[in-house]
DNA sequence: GATGAATGAGTGTTCATTCAT
DNA sequence: TATGAATGAACACTCATTCAT
């Protein structure tokens, strides 16, 4: 676990980054900022980062690495909880709950009509696609028919299964606070739904 | 319909304002932009707003009368496709696409964790509410188990139909560029997700 | 004379940088250095200029457009001293050095092998062209040969009577510090070695 | 021959810097750009040289040397090509063009009227007097009149001879492309210009 | 209502230089 | 000799905002 004194400082840059941008949005957080926060040198962000673009799409390709590999290790090893769909989502939600953040801030510029990457689909992408794989396995050679069902499928998981989830973890704090709603029922209430609308209606 | 030269003027603003926030976010856009698109002097910004955060208040507030108004005539007038819940919502869908660079910018807000004001939730509150008292009329003095079912169908009201809803009108075009999706047809996927989920969950 | 309000600042940015960079060379002058002698606020000189290298490029294309007045009017008026080829290049020379300072800027930035515009040999171009039109009138449909020996004679110009008086506008207060030497013994000096190769060498 | 490793580096750091310097300026050229384009670490510039000024110094006081040395040889062994004036300014010519960039370098510095140093005045000195003591035997005890005259010489050789080669040397390029003039044709004619003035009218 | 000019504080970024190893 | 990491000051440039007219 020795990283070495460069490797460390780069961290620490990346999680108050991570932390900030979450909070005030990438172009609302200024390099100033992040480093007061994480106690660097402003200079060494340019030491250890090309710009202030490069801060995000490190953290944006970090957490899509690790949703790589996630989902293969999960289409290798099986679930978690085997034949327990609900516990399944749960355990989806939880894992989502904790990279709210990035996320949050990948959704938010995933919004900008300007930006050219958009690295929000590409996790939607990954995910989505594990979840089908496993499903049916991986497709091979589609004809053109099948492949509008397997776009149907991933517009449907899309739209009923993604982005209610990702609502939820990005969402749930806002919720309570505006509301005035507990938070283990808003859970409670969120799953319940998920399960009579998304999973009742898996294709 | 005459408009005075100074509204006129502060119309031209809030349109230009509105384009650019959704293009580039509200942190993205500086006021400079804004007045060079626009074609009017910056300082005029400022005898027609307080600050640059009072456009996006503008903005917001304008769109909130807006779906108050849409939701009171609809409760009283009925639909206008009565008994054909599928052109209802289609309805909404269109009549969220026509403000979805408002809608596109209040959610990218509303995931700034430091915001104070949400309006994102606000409106989900006017046009979520305007439903449920449409279908089931305005609730009064509600019972504790009462209250809890209502918060519990404004939730699954919340997650499995008005943000599938929202993410389709804020992330279509972003779709269909990156995963090389004909738009008509994404519609139609969608609108039949979105009926075999929420529509059959109704509660 | 009334200059509007802005107009003086403008100048008086220019005549700042000018200054400033003529001592301290282009990239050697910041723009705080600009501004703090010139007496205005930082912000100001990128409302009147596009970028620090657009004042550079208004100083040079003020003096390329004055040069080609001058030259223009030479022509029309004749010599200010006719018959006297000596007055008449002391006078040059004395119009160079009230402009020594751009000049100088000039020179210096054409030297790096790197610019890609060249005012020093635009300005080059200008005044010896002009010499050679008023010895020898506009040439105009030139034959292979004749251009041959038009090109020969403004290489002639170039390096035996423009960059000596160039080199003596622009090095001689360093040479009188550099030798210890007596300004006007130099001018007297310098004069008659041009008289007696320059001038003498006409073709 | 075997450098040893050190030297080698420090070979290298000069080289490169004296290339970038010569295209971009002194302050225009950073250490970074140096150590990158060279191929060795930062941080080395420091052991090896004082600071920044210290590597441009080297490289000066390198060529003064290197002139002395050349001069001095001159001097005793006589001219390479004897009787024949041209073939010998031709060799002297070569000689500039050889150390062209870091002769450029010395000129844009010395423009700078703030510097202190001037190591463009040093080489003309340097050689000026070397082809003057060849040409009359190396004065002793000079009268006040002798020094004026050969101050005249000086001023002579410098203004009429020096700069016109360093003219033709540190801008033929720049000449050529802004120009369009071929380079062999623009050697020729100003060979033939600097017979026809400077070498015609020698003192 | 509208404008050109101005401002102080801030932006992202790079600088020359140093340090520990 | 050499290196990766670090630093404070400066860089060019833009920000939201204000002022006088």
């Amino acid at each position: 676990m020795a990283r070495p004194e460069g490797e460390k400082t780069k961290h620490k840059i990346l999680v108050t980054a991570e932390k900030l941008f979450s909070e005030q949005g990438f172009d609302g957080t200024s390099i100033s900022m992040i480093t007061n926060a994480a106690g660097v040198n402003k200079a060494l962000v340019y030491y250890h980062f090309k710009d202030k673009n490069d801060i995000i799409e490190h953290l944006c390709q970090n957490i899509v690495e690790e949703l790589r590999d996630d989902v293969e290790r999960s289409i290798q090893k099986g679930h978690v909880h085997p034949n327990d769909t609900k516990a399944n989502i749960l355990e989806e939600i939880k894992s989502c709950l904790n990279r709210r953040k990035i996320i949050s801030v990948m959704l938010m510029e995933s919004l900008k009509s300007n930006n050219d990457k958009n690295y929000f689909l590409e996790i939607a992408h990954v995910i989505i696609n594990g979840v089908l794989n496993e499903r049916e396995g991986q497709p091979e050679d589609l004809s053109p028919d099948e492949r509008l069902k397997r776009q149907h499928k991933f517009v449907h998981e899309f739209f009923t299964g993604f982005m209610p989830v990702i609502s939820y973890v990005v969402l749930k704090d806002k919720m309570c606070d505006y509301f005035n709603f507990d938070s283990d029922l808003l859970l409670e209430q969120f799953m319940d739904s998920l399960e009579r609308s998304h999973i009742a209606s898996h294709m």
